[in-house]
DNA sequence: CGCATATATTTGCCACGACAAAGATTGCAT
DNA sequence: ATGCAATCTTTGTCGTGGCAAATATATGCG
C-alpha cells in the first residue's frame, strides 16, 4: 500500500492528482492562516507582517541594509524600498547612507520602532502556539526539519 | 527528552525565539520556494500561479463562482474578480449571469482555457516532486497531516 | 587615468491579497 | 405585500511581490 504508482513520477503522478491533498495547497493554506494570524496581531501595532518581519531582521542585525533585508527574507529588493520607505515615514526607521560605500543605504530602528520590536517575539510565539497546538517538541521539530528540507530542494 | 521547557509557552516561548529557526519563517520560505516554482512553470503558459488554480477549481468543479473560488482558496473575493477579469480578457474563462438567482454569475472555462488547465497536473507534480526529493511516501503523508493539522487548529 | 564591470538603491509597471463600501437581487418575517 | 436582512458581485484603496530599467558609486584592468 505504500508502493508508488509509478517509478519516475514518485511520490506525485499527475494522473491521480487531486488539487485538494496537494501537498501544494495544504502549504499554501496553512502559511496562509498563520500569516493571516500574524497579520491580525500586529494590526494591532498598526504595522503588517512584512514591516514586522523587517524590523526584527533589522533589530536582530540580521540585516542592515534593504539589499540584506531582501536576501534574508527572500524577497524583491525593489518591495523592500518601498516597505521601508513606508515605515521611514512611520518614524519605525531611519535611512543613512553610508560614508565609507555612498552606494549604501544603511538602516536602524528608531526608538518607536525599538518599542514594537520588542512586543514581536511574543506575538510571533503567540501565534505559533496556538497553530501548533497539540504538537510535540519532537513533531515540531520534524516538522521543522521537511520544511528544511523542501527549501534545500532547489537545484534541478 | 521531550518535556515542554515551560508549561504555557510550550513548545514556543519569546525568550528564546530567534527568527532564524522559527517554524513560521521557514513555513513562509518552503511555501515561497514551492510558489516561485509554479509561477515559473505555469510562466511558460503565460498564466500565473493564482491563475491556474482557479483554473483548476473551476475545471474540476469545485467552483463554479468567484465566492466558490474565494472560499476554496481561502483568498479575497474581491481579488478573484479582478483575477477572473483579467482571465476572461484574455478569453480562458467565460461570464454568465445566472437566470434562476440573479446576483450569482457562473464561470465557466472556454477551450482555451482547457488547453492549459491539460498541462497543470504535470507541473504541479513536477515542482513536488523537485521540491520533496528525498522525502518518502509515508513522510510525505506525515507532513500533509501536519499540515492539516496546522489549519484545524484556527479557533482560540 | 579611462573604461568596463559589478554592486546598491530606486522607480515604473503589473499582478495579487485584504478590507471596506456600494449596488443588485433574493428570501424571510411580519 | 412591504420592508429588512442576507447574499453575490463589483469597485476603490492600500500594501506587497516580481521583473526590468535607470541611477549612482565602487572596483579592477588596461
Amino acid at each position: 500500500m505504500n508502493a508508488p504508482a509509478t517509478d519516475d513520477t514518485y511520490p506525485f503522478d499527475p494522473a491521480s492528482y487531486r488539487i485538494c491533498d496537494s501537498v501544494g495547497y495544504l502549504m499554501a493554506r496553512a502559511k496562509g492562516e498563520l500569516s493571516r494570524d500574524v497579520e491580525q496581531e500586529v494590526g494591532a501595532l498598526d504595522i503588517t507582517h512584512a514591516q514586522a518581519s523587517c524590523l526584527v531582521m533589522l533589530a536582530h542585525d540580521r540585516a542592515s541594509t534593504v539589499t540584506d533585508l531582501g536576501r534574508e527574507l527572500n524577497t524583491d529588493i525593489g518591495s523592500v524600498t518601498r516597505l521601508i520607505s513606508r515605515m521611514e515615514k512611520r518614524g519605525l526607521v531611519e535611512r543613512q547612507r553610508s560614508d565609507a560605500d555612498r552606494r549604501i543605504v544603511d538602516l536602524q530602528v528608531t526608538p518607536a520602532g525599538w518599542a514594537l520590536v520588542e512586543q514581536l517575539p511574543t506575538i510571533f510565539c503567540r501565534v505559533l502556539n496556538r497553530r501548533f497546538r497539540g504538537f510535540s517538541e519532537a513533531e515540531v521539530a520534524q516538522f521543522r526539519d521537511m520544511l528544511q528540507r523542501v527549501i534545500a530542494n532547489n537545484s534541478g
